[in-house]
DNA sequence: ATGAAAGCGCTAACAA
DNA sequence: TTGTTAGCGCTTTCAT
């Protein structure tokens, strides 16, 4: 068995709540040096470390926060989380990770067990819009944040790209090559990426002179590659004058690659490919595809330091932070066929 | 503030140690049925929720492992948190990762810090062999697991895959469509997989009948793409002869890409190349990547039953978990050029 | 079958 | 500055 601060307090030859202060630096300053010395002592010699099951006991803080992700094994959330630990490492917390696998009955399960471990507050990267495990965190005043997703309406922290801002930029970028037929591969509308990436991709269009019926939109079902497969075929068939793909992510972005492959098409000749977030390996890919970078391990690390900070001051008023993206053009676009 | 465990027994009319009777399973035998139910209803209705860190105090055991992994974003141990967390979730433990940046120093901190918070067991998927945390461990009785990692010579728990076979394989495979001469680009001495893929490397040079100065082997000071190029550069420039290499992860392999695609040379035309692990997207890449695929995830599903076997019989003994592999072959490996 | 009492290891009033 | 006391919420003897 371990030492406790009993056995310290007793090998120094105080209290144990003078040694308890000693050892906490919060408390240092109210006790004599030379004690301090002897306690500090006394806990090196012994092997001392705290127990902090007992402190949370007391403290009602455990030192710890939850991050809720839809599946760790999506390569965009690998980054996020490392931000988040990071900083919640550096802060003297540590991270404990649950998945949802995009079921909303998980999601709710592991928020509960999240919270019964008594974490001191929430990271939620999950993207469901209309969430009902928002609205209870929000009244039982559980700090929380949320990443890649905005509720204007909730008065919630949250943290994310500039979504409009990538999307105008990857339909200048294919305005500038000369595509005037421009398709977009929607992400669900049931996240909030998805619908927010498609609001600006018909807003931009617009802006563009370009005519709507000539860039028609087909909504995934979900971010996955099959998915983007599906829907760029979809596209191909009701609409063989697009030149150019906006696809809401990258996995739907590969997924259209694979359907090039199949009907004989390459990429960019015949159509352009543009993909979303820039996840690891798309540059390797052929031809590396031209996508909107997000920093995804600063969602993370901001996210972890706006939790940190309703800790610090639990009255602090919510705010949103939307990190800058940046539009990096690689192989998988270029100027339209001549027809 | 929530209800304890007190409250629903007072809601009950019962004392708080019946109530605890009454609600853990393991002692509702001791309990009248209908006290029971009260108990039990009155918990629904207050809406109680066990404060599992009172309980971890009392008890000494908190249900939560600690899974320490060099880095979440490499590709590779997604999958096997995963694994890890699936098995552990469903028998009722949570799962708390850390990473280390394969710091030796970061290790040891992060492992203090998973026993100070009392997980009750531990999984290791960090690579480095004589690794002094691991002995600490093994003379606390720490219930840990090492992962894709073998220590023949400790008493210890571990899941690897089968990597001389795939090391057979993916050699066998290469001298079948008729390579003679095939460089090794080896992982770190200093990980166990690095050393015993280049062991097996050289036992199966020599039953091929290949000559040794024709299969160089150059070491990778870590398993990263830009190592790969490294080691790839050296190769060329010393045996331009080689016409395959054998890469000792896939991240190995897709350096290899980059330094022919700078010096004009094409695969599989020109040089062959097999990866290691089959991590997501390789498939995608340019040729897709002849690779031996490994079952991350059960590797992490394998390593969480074997810490909770350990937690049921304290007294088991070590056993070693080997996993079979296989190699998939895409595009990147063809005959060899004609000289 | 249930209650009483003690205590896991720590911290925070309060008192001295 | 230090000690005393109490208690966080739960489980577990021991007694009834």
């Amino acid at each position: 068995m371990s030492a406790t601060l009993r056995d310290v307090a007793a090998a120094a030859g105080v209290h144990a709540a003078t040694a308890s202060r000693a050892l906490n630096p919060e408390t240092l300053g109210m006790v004599n040096p030379a004690t301090a010395k002897r306690v500090r002592e006394a806990a090196e010699r012994l092997g001392y470390v705290p127990n902090p099951i007992a402190r949370s006991l007391k403290t009602n803080r455990t030192l710890s926060l939850g991050a809720v992700v839809p599946d760790i094994t999506n390569p965009l959330f690998a980054p996020i989380i490392r931000g988040i630990e990071d900083v919640a490492v550096a802060a003297g917390y540590n991270v404990l990770i649950a998945n949802t696998d995009n079921e909303p009955d998980r999601e709710r399960d592991q928020v509960a067990s999240l919270r019964a471990r008594q974490v001191d507050g929430l990271i939620l990267a999950t993207a469901r819009i209309e969430d009902p495990v928002i609205s209870t965190l929000i009244a039982d005043k559980v700090p929380i944040v949320l990443v890649n997703r905005v509720e204007p309406d909730l008065p919630i922290f949250s943290v994310a790209g500039d979504d409009a801002s990538g999307i105008r930029q990857a339909l200048r970028h294919l305005h500038e090559l000369g595509h005037r037929r421009i398709a977009h591969i929607a992400g669900p509308s049931s996240t909030s990426t998805g619908v927010v990436r498609r609001r600006t991709f018909q807003l931009e269009i617009g802006e563009l002179g370009l005519a709507a019926e000539d860039c028609p939109i087909v909504e995934a079902a979900s971010y996955q590659i099959e998915d983007g497969a599906g829907c760029l075929r979809t596209v191909l068939d009701e609409h063989p004058g697009v030149t150019a793909v906006l696809a809401a992510n990258d996995l739907l972005a590969i997924g259209c690659y694979e359907v090039l492959a199949e009907r004989g098409l390459s990429c960019p000749a015949d159509l352009s490919v543009v993909g979303f977030n820039d996840i690891p390996f798309v540059d390797k890919v052929w031809p590396p595809l031209t996508t909107v970078h997000v920093r995804h391990y600063d969602f993370g690390a901001e996210a972890a330091r706006l939790v940190l900070e309703q800790l610090r001051d639990p009255a602090i008023s919510p705010k949103s932070v939307l990190l800058s993206v940046s539009l990096v053009v690689r192989g998988s676009t270029a100027a339209p066929p001549d027809r």
